[in-house]
DNA sequence: AGTGAAACGACCGTAGA
DNA sequence: TCTACGGTCGTTTCACT
């Protein structure tokens, strides 16, 4: 799960993200047109970068919208090494998205459960059972109201 | 901006989310064997899906890949109609995600800036502006270690 | 809303620079 | 790493249900 810190992206390839941040689906065609290179060069380098982990072409939607019903912003406060307890956190399947931050937690989550029993589960049964976690803060979702991911386009 | 809380997605719909949730790339032809619809069907629902913002289809990567050096998390205590705020913070282009919560803050967001000169205007100048902002908490990213938006196919 | 068929365009492997 | 090209497969449109 330790994604290496990787070198910086070229122009080229900032340019293909920012199209497929705009349209996951828009063809290599058009995008080779825009960045100036033939279609195969596209296709290879988004196939790099899909490979690779860097980017995702993802479908995304409210969870709520297909029933999962419980998720949670988790405020995480560590003892020890901060790493450690991020990379455990993040190799579990509940754990969609996870933050290094600094401020007056070490780590946030995003939680995205079924209902009130797995969200117990994961939070008591599992995160707190972590070697070096010290403290939670659980801020339990009402709704969502923006997910925008065209933000290297501005 | 206002995201009508639409009717509960049927069957067929969900999984071809939850396909297109795996590989937004996938083809439709695919998808229609997984779900067993003819493949015009199918494009005709993921339209409708994307084109009514249930569900959209894009690029991901992390934004400090891009040059978006200043990311935070920011936990706002609202005065006042919490609803009037979120959509006036959601509004903002830096404001990539925003979810109304229950537990130490009424709203998180999560903010997408170039560098320290744009967090500080979005922070002090436009987000603590806003008439009913009462108290902001700043949680810097220091990296992101986890974004997977599979979960609908657990 | 969904199906089926035909024309079109996209995708992908390979060869060559 | 890129371009060029051809075979294959996916997409699109439209008439029909």
């Amino acid at each position: 799960m330790n994604t290496k810190q990787a070198p910086t992206l070229d122009g080229i390839s900032k340019q293909i993200i920012e199209q497929l941040q705009l349209d996951g689906r828009k063809s290599y065609a058009e995008i080779a047109k825009v960045v100036g290179l033939s279609e195969a060069a596209v296709r290879q380098r988004v196939q790099k970068l899909t490979d690779s982990g860097i980017a995702q072409i993802v479908g995304v939607t409210d969870p709520m919208r297909l029933g999962f019903n419980r998720l949670a912003m988790i405020g995480v406060r560590v003892s020890g090494d901060i790493r450690t307890v991020a990379e455990t956190l993040a190799d579990m399947p509940e754990v969609s998205y996870l933050v290094m931050v600094a401020g007056g937690f070490d780590i946030m989550i995003e939680v995205v459960c079924e209902d009130d029993n797995d969200l117990i589960e994961v939070l008591n049964g599992k995160i707190r059972a972590v070697e070096g976690v010290a403290e939670t803060e659980t801020f339990m979702y009402l709704a969502i109201k923006k997910q925008k991911y065209d933000w290297g386009t501005r």
